[in-house]
RNA sequence: UGGGGCGUCGCCAAGUGGUAAGGCACCGGUUUUUGGUACCGGCAUUCGCAGGUUCGAAUCCUGCCGCCCCAG
C-alpha cells in the first residue's frame, strides 16, 4: 500500500527475470497458468517483456466428481480465471485436458500410498508429472524458449549449470515441492517470482488490472478443497477406511480402535481419542497389512536416519555441510548423506540430531545452504 | 447382604470443613502450497443419589444406589 503501491512491472528487468540471453523480442515464452495470482503475474511479466507469450493451463481433475460436491472446488473457476487473464494480456491461451493422467499419476497414487500406510505428498507428484514432464513436452512442441511458472523458487546459474535455490522470501519458499526437478527440466524452466516478495506480486497483479489480484492463496491439496482427504481416498479406493486396532508400540497393548489406517500419519497426535494417559500419544507407525495403528510417547518418534528412494540430484554434490527438510514446514536440519544420491538411486540420510515425526511417503529434500541439491521419498526410518 | 475398599469433567487423578489442581482426550484459534507437529485459548457453579450437621461440605453424619476385593 505504501512504497509498493506505485510499483509497476516496468521497474523490473524482465530479461534478467526470465534469464533469456539476447533480445526478448522474437523469443517465445510458455507460461504455466494455474489461474492463481502468481502464475498470472508471470504471464503478465512475460507479455510485457516483448516475448511472444503463450499461456497453458492443464485441467487436472473434474471438480464435481472428485470432490463429490458440485462447485465445491474452484478448478473450473481457475481455468476461467486463467483464460480471462490471458485475454486481458492479449496472449494466446490453451487448456489441455489432463484429467485421466492426473487421476492415475497423482490421485490414485495418493490413495494407494495411504492404503499402504504411507503419507503422500501429491503436490510433488504433480510437479514431477503433469507440470514438469507433460507441460515441459508441450512447451517444447510449441517451440518455446522456456517454460515459466509461478513457483517461489530461484534458478541460479552455477559453474556446472543451472541450480535450484530457495526463494528469496523464506516464508514463500516452495523448493521442498520441487526437489524432483531434473537438470534437463531446470535447464528449460524459469521461475521469475523466486526473487520477489509476495506482496509485490500482488501489487503487480493490481497494477496490471488482473482480476485475480486479490484471489486467496491456494492451500491444502487442490483436489481436496475441504480438507477431508480421507473421503477422496475412499472415493478412489473404497476398500480404504477399514477399522482396526490402535496398539501401543512398546507394550503391544490394544488401546482402542481406529477408523481406518488412511486417517493417520506417523507423528500425528490428535484424533486418536485415547484418554487417561500421563503424556500424549503419537502415531509411531502404521501396519497396513495388519490394519494397525501403532502409538507411543513422543520419544518413540525420535529417528536417527531415513532411507530415501528415487533420489534426484540437481547439480553436483557440494563438499560443504548438508541439511534436509523432511516435511514442508520445518527448518532444514543438519544431515550426512550416505550412499549414491541421484539418478533414482537409494540413499540414506543420517540426522546429526534425532528428528521427530518422519513419515514414510513424505519427501526428504537436501539443501546446501540455499541451494536445493535434490531429494527423495522417505521409505523407512531408523529409531534413534 | 460377614468384613474391607471405592464412587470428583469422556479417561486418569489432586483435594479430608472454607468455597473444585493437573494430565490425557476433545473443541476453537494461530502457523501453513501435503499429512502432521508446535504454540495459544476453551473445557465440572459442581464432586453417585437423597437427607442431616455447620456461617460454610467434594470433604463430617445417616440412608440408598453402584463397583471392586477378601471371606464363603
Amino acid at each position: 500500500m505504501s512504497a509498493e503501491a506505485s510499483f509497476s512491472a516496468d521497474s523490473l528487468d524482465l530479461g534478467t527475470l526470465f534469464q533469456l540471453s539476447g533480445p526478448l523480442a522474437g523469443k517465445r515464452i510458455v507460461v504455466a497458468m494455474s489461474g492463481g495470482v502468481d502464475s498470472s503475474v508471470v504471464a503478465a511479466l512475460a507479455a510485457r517483456s516483448g516475448a511472444e507469450t503463450i499461456g497453458v493451463t492443464l485441467q487436472l481433475y473434474d471438480y464435481g466428481a472428485a470432490t463429490g460436491r458440485k462447485g465445491a472446488c474452484c478448478a473450473g473457476d481457475d481455468i476461467r480465471d486463467a483464460r480471462a487473464v490471458a485475454d486481458r494480456l492479449g496472449i494466446a491461451h490453451y487448456v489441455f485436458d489432463h484429467e485421466s493422467q492426473f487421476r492415475e499419476e497423482v490421485v490414485e497414487r495418493f490413495a494407494d500410498d495411504y492404503l499402504a500406510g504411507r503419507t503422500p505428498i501429491p503436490c510433488i507428484r504433480c510437479n514431477m508429472g503433469p507440470k514438469f514432464t507433460d507441460l515441459f513436452a508441450m512447451a517444447r512442441e510449441l517451440g518455446a524458449d522456456c517454460l515459466a511458472t509461478g513457483h517461489y523458487v530461484r534458478r541460479e546459474m552455477g559453474s556446472a549449470g543451472p541450480e535450484l535455490h530457495r526463494a528469496l522470501d523464506p516464508a514463500r519458499d516452495q523448493s521442498y515441492f520441487l526437489y524432483g526437478t531434473t537438470e534437463a527440466q531446470l535447464d528449460f524452466l524459469r521461475f521469475p517470482l523466486g526473487g520477489l516478495p509476495k506482496p509485490l506480486v500482488r501489487t503487480i497483479a493490481e497494477a496490471e488490472g488482473l482480476r485475480v489480484a486479490a484471489k486467496p492463496d491456494s492451500q491444502d491439496i487442490c483436489f481436496v478443497p475441504d480438507g477431508d482427504y480421507a473421503r477422496i481416498v475412499r472415493s478412489v479406493r473404497p476398500e480404504g477406511g477399514e477399522p482396526g486396532e490402535i496398539v501401543h508400540a512398546e507394550t503391544g497393548a490394544v488401546l482402542g480402535e481406529h477408523k481406518g489406517i488412511i486417517h493417520y500419519t506417523v507423528g500425528q497426535r490428535r484424533g486418536l481419542e485415547i484418554g487417561g494417559q500421563p503424556e500424549p500419544l503419537y502415531v509411531t507407525g502404521l501396519d497396513a497389512p495388519g490394519r494397525k495403528v501403532l502409538v507411543g510417547p513422543k520419544r518413540l518418534l525420535a529417528v536417527s536416519s531415513a532411507r530415501i528412494s528415487e533420489t534426484n540430484r540437481i547439480g553436483p554434490l557440494p563438499a560443504g555441510p548438508l541439511t534436509a527438510k523432511v516435511r514442508s514446514l520445518a527448518k532444514p536440519v543438519p544431515v550426512k548423506l550416505e550412499g549414491d544420491f541421484g539418478g533414482g538411486a537409494e540413499a540414506t540420510i543420517r540426522f546429526d540430531n534425532p528428528e521427530y515425526g518422519v513419515a514414510p511417503g513424505q519427501a526428504a529434500v537436501i539443501y546446501a545452504g540455499e541451494r536445493v541439491v535434490g531429494g527423495g521419498w522417505i521409505e523407512a526410518t531408523q529409531p534413534a
